[in-house]
Parts: C-alpha cells; structure tokens; sequence
RNA sequence: UGCCCGAUGGUGUAACGGUAGCACAGUUGACUCUGGAUCAAUCAGUCUAGGUUCAAAUCCUAGUCGGGCAACCA
C-alpha cells in the first residue's frame, strides 16, 4: 500500500512558474498585487490575492503589496488602509514588501526623458479630441501625429515645463513613439504622461504631471524585480506595450500573465458598480452584509479560511466564466459545519404551552454545543411550561412526511422531551395560529424514549421565560438575477435588486448567547449559520447577522408538493 | 468590419497524443435527537467541419459562438 498523495494539479500559471524555478530563469520568485485605491477589494481580488500571495508563499518567495496610485482623482487614504486590512484580515502578509507607485515618480520621469532622448517619445499637444481622431479605430489605422518629429530638445524642454506646471491640463502629453497603423490600438503611440493639476493624497502638490498605467505599471514591476506579473484579461492587449517599454529602456523584464477574473453569480464585481450601490444608498456602506467587498464578507460572517478555499476551488484559467454563488455558500458552510457552536434560536415564533408540566416548575437541560466537535462540551438549556417554537414548525393538518407539530403527532424537542401535540389554537378572526398545546412524557426527559419508540421530528425550541429577544438580519441575495450586468435596453443593473435582501426580526434566542463575545459565529439549529456582529452589538444584547441558511431538503420536498 | 484571447456535464475545473476524472448544484437511497452533517448511488460533457496520427479534448486549418481592445482610468 503506498501512501503517496496525489500531486496537487497546478494551474497554468503555477506551471510556469514550477518551470521558471525547474530551468533556472529565477532562483527566486517575487510577484505583486497591485491595487488602486480607488475603492474597497471585494472577492474578485481575493481571487487575485490567493494567488499572487500563494505562489509566493507556495515557493518560498514574496509577494509585495503595490498601491498603484498613479491618478490621484480618484484614490485615498481611507482605501489605502481598507486595502491592508482586508489583505491582512485574507491571512496573507507582505512583510517589509509596502510599495507606492508614486514613490517611483522621480524614476520614471527620468525614464521617460530616457525615451525622450532615444526618439521613442515625443510631447504631443494635440487636443483630446484631435488625438482620438488621430488614434483612428480598431479597423483603421491612425496616423501620425504633427508633433511626432519634435526634436529631442524640444521635446525634453516641454516636458520639463509640463513638469514646472507651466501648461494647463490636457494642454500636452509625452506619448510613446511606437506605430500609428498597429492593429493593437495600445500601440499607436499611447500617451504615458498626462497633466493633472491634483492634489495627490501621499505627494500633496509636488506633482501635477502624472504617469499612465500602460507606462507605469510595467516600470513598477521591474523596479520591484518581480518575476511574473499576474494581471486579468483585459489587460492581454496591453501586454505588447509593457513588453516594448522594457524592451525601449533596456531594464529588467518581468512577465506579465493574464488569468481570468472572478465573476459570481447574483452579484456585481465592478468597482463602479459598487460604488454606485454605496453613494446611492442602496446598501449601507462599503461593508454591507450583502456586498461582495472583502468588508462585507466579513461583516456578514464569512471566514478568510472559506474565502481561500473558494478562491481555490474556483481554479485559474483564461476561461472567462460564471461562478455560481453556491460554491462561496458551500465553504463557509463546510467549514462552520465543524467549527460552529450550535444554539437554538426562534426566528418565526409561536408559542407552544405543555399542558402536564407544572406551572412555575423550571429545569435545567443539557445541550451538545458542536455534534461535530466533542471537544466543545455541553451547555445549559432552561427548560419551562411555555415555549417557543417556530411558526413553520406548526400544521393544523399536514401530510404524512411532515414530522413536526400537528394535533395528534408526537414530536422531539430538541435535547428536551417527546411532546405530543394536542391542540393548534387559531385567531378566529385572522385564522392565525396563536398557541400550540402539547402534553409532554416526563419519562423521555434529554429527549430520549425509554421503550424505545422512535419520533422522527425533532424541533428546536426556547423556554418563553428565559428567552432573549435578539435582533437578527437575514441577508438574501442582493440581486434578483444571476448576471445583473446583462440588462435589457433601457434598463440598469440596480433595476435587478432583490428588495428583500434585507430582512430584519426580532428572534427569541436562547439565554447562554447573551454574553458571547461579539464576532463569534454559531449555528442555529435547524435554521443557519449566524455572526454576532461587532459594531451593532451591545454588552448583553447581541445582534445577529444570518451568514448562510442551512441547507433546508424540507423546502425542496414542500415546494414539490 | 481590424487585432488579441477563449471554448470539456447545469456551474467551476482536471486529463500535457493513449481508459474523459474531481468538486459544486440536482436527483435517489441509507443513517440521524438538526429534514443539518455523513455515507452510497445517480444524472450529465470534449462547439462544428475537415486534416495529421495506429491513436486527438489535446496538434494543424477553417468556421461558429463567447470575451476583450478605440480613457490623457486601472
């Protein structure tokens, strides 16, 4: 019998990098996330932070955390530090690797003067409009631009002066001298620095000329040494243009490899899509329980263990595909499954009165707090006269299948006592069920039948006397469709929100939550997993936040009829 | 209409010229003091057409479909 374990697959870019060590091109391998901060990461970059971190972590290399802030309109401070704390809270670790693009803005005006005196740069003045008529189109070639045979003195005066502030914006622009009739518009002498009189978050005023991403990024990377630049799709047309900048400037050559993005169904990713659901008060902040930011999966429960393991059960290739949401939905489960404490709580209440057990008698129960988990002991049920049990849990009259509470059907109250229902009191005018009645056999005490007989329905429940009145939210999906992006003329994504994402009740929940430490996470019992949340939650009075339903087969067998 | 990229069950992926496998979802059954979990079974796939080859999901050509590219965004 061998015990060998099965090689894990690798994707292709993990291939090449095992390629890369096997033949020597690196010793060592050094690769970046590269973020904006221009908004908040969400689970699209988890994807990308699972594997710039894990290949550097897998072959002993480093990863460094890059904020490419080369256009201050739109980055900040506040994302800057939402960006390191989401990256930490992952589980990954950039060490002394903290880098900013605009750190190397003095490196890379220099190598645009390089360019400049090698005639392969040229300060344009045309208007914006000109230079998109000049650019041509996708299937026409552009043509040159007058400015194209500048001299190399003017051309590096005028852009010493862009730099001085002595233009207005827009009013000149350095562009790579490459090919006006390439089929790769990206070629045809793209712009690499553009004046902007902004205020820069890190720089203040020192700058009012600022670098292109097409010039910037490549430069960033082989400042940094790094040894394989992964990048989405999009950017593959960009990919000659980062090589042809290196290659112009004769510095070190990362590569740059382009891998699918994340796209998750009933949900958007793009960042000017979730800014729209923040500004526009569609959701309450950046970290909304409903959001797939990396702040609202945490605010909603999830764990940085299943995000990792989502992220890698979704795989790397160039297929630009649709992840079904219930793959995020099964990690956490997974996972919470073996981690959770269990708890009764009682989302829907109605209350359910044993008409044999004393009045005014109390008791005290046992419960498993993890039927996973031996490990994580016992705990005390209060027991008493009048409970509560969930509304759905009640049938005047029900088929067969249905274990739970109908007049004449004995049930199992969870770690308590086999009751048998007697009685389903109505509102005769609303028709509401308003109190159950049940009588109780006090020899199954712990919920066990002592001549064995078996019950196959077992509800939760929570003494009436004892219970907490809990504020829960239970999160659904924020939008109704499985692809929001694709709308119908005329129509935009929000026309596809789900206006029950958010529904919030009062649950009845059982005592021994009362003082468990806020952002810890249980199961209730027969209903879902649940985030005590840390910023609403008071000592004494916690909030809860409903990660996930359970898995219900009831609702598939009821919904069939 | 130009260029680039892609295509394997419903979904996400593996197979690196030699038995199309895994996971999620679905379905069925077993078990169960959670209609949870677990276990078992099951459904279901190589875009099309040519070519190369003893042998093609894999290599070649063409087509089809899908994605990306025309910010002084990243």
């Amino acid at each position: 019998m061998t015990d060998e374990k099965p090689e894990e697959v690798l994707d292709f870019i993990r291939e090449i990098v095992a390629d890369d060590l096997r033949t020597g091109k690196h010793a060592g391998i050094v690769t970046r996330f590269p973020p904006e901060p221009n908004g908040y990461l969400h689970i699209g970059h988890a994807k990308a932070i699972c594997l710039d971190f894990g290949v550097a972590q897998e072959t002993g290399g480093r990863c460094h955390l890059r904020l490419d802030d080369t256009n201050p309109a739109k980055e900040n401070e506040e994302y800057v530090e939402s960006i390191k704390h989401d990256i930490q809270w992952l589980g990954f670790d950039w060490g002394e690797n903290l880098y900013f693009a605009s750190d190397y803005f003095e490196q890379m005006y220099e190598y645009a003067c390089e360019l400049i005196r090698n005639g392969l740069a040229y300060v344009c003045d045309l208007s914006v409009e000109d230079f998109k008529e000049y650019r041509g189109v996708p299937t026409r070639p552009g043509k040159d631009s007058p400015c194209r045979c500048r001299s190399v003195e003017e051309n590096l005066e005028l852009f010493r002066c862009m730099r001085e502030g002595d233009f207005e914006d827009g009013q000149y622009v350095v562009r790579a001298k490459i090919d006006m009739a390439s089929p790769n518009i990206h070629m045809r002498d793209p712009a690499i620095y553009r004046i902007k009189r902004i205020h820069h978050y890190r720089h203040g005023d020192k700058w009012c000329i600022y670098p292109t991403y097409d010039f910037a990024h490549c430069l960033e990377d082989s400042i940094e040494n790094i040894t394989h630049s992964l990048c989405t799709l999009e950017f593959e047309v960009h990919r000659p243009l980062y090589d042809w900048i290196l290659d112009a400037l004769d510095v070190y050559h990362p590569r740059q490899i382009e891998f699918a993005r994340l796209n998750l169904s009933y949900t958007v990713m793009s960042k000017r899509k979730l800014l729209e659901l923040v500004e526009g008060g569609h959701v309450n902040g950046w970290d909304d329980p409903r959001l797939p930011t990396i702040a609202g999966l945490r605010r909603r429960g999830f764990t940085p263990a299943a995000i990792r393991e989502f992220c890698k059960r979704v795989g790397i290739t160039k297929f630009d595909g649709l992840t079904d949401i219930s793959l995020l939905e099964y990690c956490i489960r997974d996972e919470l499954n073996k981690t959770a404490p269990r708890a009764m709580a009682v989302l829907n209440p109605v209350k359910l009165v044993i008409t044999n057990y004393p009045e005014g008698q109390d008791e005290e129960l046992e419960g498993i707090n993890n039927p996973e988990d031996p490990a994580a002991g016992t705990r005390v049920l209060p027991f008493s006269r009048e409970l509560y049990v969930e509304r759905e849990d009640v049938r005047e009259e029900a088929p067969k299948k249905f274990f739970r509470l109908v007049p004449g059907r004995e049930v199992r109250l969870r770690y308590a006592y086999l009751v048998t229902c007697d009685e389903v009191i109505k509102d005769p005018v609303t028709g509401e069920v308003t109190e159950v009645r049940c009588t109780y056999d006090p020899d199954t005490r712990g919920g066990n039948a002592p001549d064995g007989r078996k019950v196959r329905g077992t509800i939760h429940w929570v003494s009436a006397a004892h219970a907490l009145d809990s504020e829960m939210r239970l999160y659904d999906r924020l939008f109704m469709t499985e692809r929001p992006d694709e709308v119908k003329e005329g129509e935009d994504f929000k026309s596809h929100l789900n206006p029950d994402s958010l529904e919030t009740i009062t649950a009845k929940v059982e005592p021994s939550l009362r003082d468990v430490d806020p952002g810890t996470r249980c199961q209730f019992e027969r209903k879902c997993y649940a985030y005590i949340d840390p910023i609403d939650s008071q000592p004494g009075a916690p909030v809860f936040n409903r990660i996930v339903p359970l898995r219900d087969s009831w609702a598939k067998i009821a919904a069939k009829g």
